[in-house]
DNA sequence: CCTGTCCTTCGCTCCACGGCGAAGCGCCGA
DNA sequence: TCGGCGCTTCGCCGTGGAGCGAAGGACAGG
């Protein structure tokens, strides 16, 4: 491991409210623009563009500017997965009394670029009850029956295959249980916004950083996913 | 998940030095008191007991007063998970440059309570590769043949089970694979320990986090793990 | 070419945090 | 009972970080 000074830096970029706004609102997988963090974050421009700067100096974002706007994503999915196991921690050990997002955002939610909440957690219990994925040393592999039937829901296994780890566990904090990450993970996550299973939300109000990850399930989505993957919504 | 002010509340706790220091120490699984903490953290008695009431009332560690001593341990394996996720982010964000530990530390280390580091990895591919540990919902259970064999090591798979989670995956990230946590993670860990098949290796350098974590495998060690398990060392 | 927008930089103010020395409390062994 | 140890509390000092207003650079549409 790094060492504790390391350690400490990275933990410094994560340990201000607004930042900590901004890369939450990061997490629904979207790439936004300085002014739309600084509205999430609830700050000015100037304070914005400092916090993003250090953000991206320490390598949890990444910046594409375009035109005169300047558009930020995660860096990567590890910084994904570290975010929702703080986050997990922080519930575990500061709980929210009072879950702000009703238990629609519990539903089905975005983890960056994968499914996660009941919806994701489910369909990982589903992949592997049905023998669709098998434990490898690092991950997971997709089986036969499994190459087939997530071909059929229309799952661009291809793309999947692309990606650094094709299917690895992502701690689901929100259910206590793993969902499913990688290239798999991201591919039927795009599967079903593709073919309208889900949909993402508007923002009720623009500033909630969480507003942005949550994904509504259609009739369409769950009568599909009920018959592809036996998932009750 | 939880409001960014939370978030950045318990990212808080571990954005300084000192605490970073103190919390990797207890990665090792041992219960050390204030004293030993401050050493470990290069700071004084005040600093030290400040930093470790922080600790304590932000639900990181717990604290057990014995005579005039008080011991402290990391309050839950979440905490080890999440603080093993950020070290391993942060050698994905600002990789050490010289390796401080040298390849000894990657061979075997502890993480909390379970195995980690090549030897923690291997162990988790060989039970699935072997078939003794298959997927369910959340995590592993453990196959009929797997618990005959984990048995015959010498596991204590009653007390495994007294665990909120029999089996499940920890993110090693020296390795960038899964190793094994939970109750089968932390009785495969003391079974090694108690067969003297691994051995804690005395800290070099008090002061040094990481040292405490180490462990060395045994001769012995090394033909129990490699007939049982195929793991070559 | 000009005006407006997006965003960054500069300079300033205010506040919070980390460390230490001194003092004090509780425990413990002689 | 007393002295020493482990640890905490108090008070102080120094440093660094967060925010904003003003100004300016780059982009883009008319």
């Amino acid at each position: 491991m790094t060492s504790p000074a390391a350690f400490a830096a990275t933990a410094v970029l994560l340990a201000d409210p607004a930042r900590a706004a901004m890369l939450t609102a990061l997490l629904s997988g979207e790439a936004l623009t300085a002014s739309e963090l600084a509205r999430v974050a609830g700050i000015g421009a100037p304070a914005a563009s400092a916090h993003l700067a250090r953000l991206a100096e320490g390598g949890l974002i990444a910046v594409h500017p375009q035109g005169r706007h300047r558009y930020h994503r995660l860096a990567s999915e590890e910084v994904a997965a570290m975010l929702e196991t703080l986050g997990g921690l922080t519930e575990a050990v500061a709980p929210t009394r009072r879950w702000p997002h009703g238990e629609a955002f519990r539903t089905a939610q975005l983890c960056y670029d994968h499914l996660a909440g009941r919806l994701g957690v489910a369909l990982h219990a589903s992949l592997t009850g049905q023998g669709w994925i098998a434990p490898t040393g690092g991950g997971w592999v997709a089986t036969e029956a499994g190459e087939a039937g997530l071909a059929a829901m229309g799952v661009d296994l291809e793309a999947a295959r692309t990606a650094r780890r094709f299917a690895c566990d992502c701690m689901d904090w929100s259910e206590r249980r793993a969902h499913l990450a990688g290239g798999l993970g991201r591919e039927i996550a795009a599967c079903c916004l593709r073919r309208h299973w889900l949909t993402r939300i508007p923002a009720e109000r623009e500033g909630d950083p969480l507003a942005r990850r949550r994904l509504c399930l259609t009739p369409e989505g769950a009568r599909r996913l009920g018959e592809a993957l036996g998932i009750a919504a």
